[in-house]
DNA sequence: AATTTAATTGATAATTATTATCAATTAAAT
DNA sequence: ATTTAATTGATAATAATTATCAATTAAATT
C-alpha cells in the first residue's frame, strides 16, 4: 500500500507500463474512500513531494478510466470530473449538498426495481447510479 | 402554452420582469419532456428567429434555477449541465449511454431505503437522484 | 402618456475544467 | 548497453460557463 512499484501487475496485465506516476495515482486512489477531482489528485502529489504536470494526472486518470481500473463520475451541478478505485463492487454515493463531498456508501435497493424497468422506452437497461443528497457533519457545522 | 406572455404570473411571484426571453425559454422548458443544455436552448430559440444571446440563455436558466422554477442537473461523464421545468415532482433519468439524452421518467423505489439510511455517517439526508443508464433505441441502430 | 429608475440584455472578455500537441525523457525489450 | 516505443512536461487549444459593463427595456411613478 506505500512505496515504490505495488501496482506493477496491475499495469502489466493492461499492457501499461509501471512509472512513479502511474504508480503514486494509483496509491492515492487506493487508499482514499472518497471520489478525487484531477486537481485533488494533482495536490495530493505534491503534499508528497512528487513533481508531477497536472496533464499527466488527466492523462494517467483518463488511461485508467479506459482500462476500468478507475471510475470516473460527476457531482450533478459541479462542472468537474471525480475519480475513484474501481472496487468491482456496485456502489452509490453519498453526496453533502453543502461542500459537495462525495463519500462512497455500499448497498442497493434498486436491483428488482430495475428489473421491472427492463425495455422501458424501448432502452436496453444497462446500470444505473444512485446520488443521495445531505448535509455532512462539517457542514451542519 | 404558446405565444406572448403566458408566463407572467410565475415570473412576477418571483419578482422578476416579464421579457419575451424568459418567456420563451419558459415556453421551450414547458413544453419540452427532455433535459436541454444551455446551448440546445439557445438553438431552439434561433430555429424559432427569436435573436438571444447565449449568455443570456445561461443567465436566464440560472436565475430561473435559483428561484427553483427550472431544475439543472448534469449527466455523468459529460461535463455540461442540462435544465428542465421543475414540474414539483419526484423524478428520475434515463440516460442513453449512446448519444447521452436524457429522459424523464416517472416512480421511485428508493423512498423506503432512504429513511433508512437516515444520519448514515452523520450526513442529514435530504434527498436523492437517480439515473437509469441505457441504449436507447435510436443508438440500437 | 411621459419620465424615471432599476432590471435586463448583448457583446465580449475572463475563467475553469479538460484535451491536444510535440519534443524530451524514460521503461522495458532486445 | 542499445534500441524502440510509451510516457511525460510544458504549453497551447478547446469547451462550457461566468463576469463585465454599456446600452436597452419593463414597469413604477408622476
Amino acid at each position: 500500500m506505500q512505496g515504490g512499484s505495488d501496482y506493477k501487475e496491475i499495469l502489466k496485465k493492461e499492457g501499461l507500463k509501471s512509472t512513479k506516476h502511474r504508480n503514486a495515482i494509483l496509491g492515492i486512489m487506493e487508499e482514499g474512500d472518497e471520489p478525487l477531482t484531477a486537481e485533488a489528485v494533482f495536490l495530493k502529489l505534491k503534499d508528497m513531494n512528487t513533481s508531477i504536470s497536472l496533464s499527466t494526472v488527466y492523462r494517467i486518470l483518463e488511461t485508467l478510466v479506459s482500462k476500468g481500473v478507475i471510475i470516473k463520475s460527476s457531482v450533478t451541478c459541479e462542472n468537474k470530473a471525480v475519480f475513484e478505485m474501481n472496487r468491482m463492487e456496485h456502489k452509490h454515493h453519498l453526496v453533502c449538498t453543502g461542500c459537495k463531498r462525495m463519500v462512497s456508501v455500499e448497498g442497493c435497493p434498486f436491483e428488482e426495481y430495475e428489473k421491472k424497468l427492463k425495455g422501458l422506452r424501448g432502452f436496453d437497461i444497462t446500470g444505473h447510479k444512485l446520488e443521495i443528497y445531505g448535509v455532512c457533519p462539517d457542514c451542519k457545522r
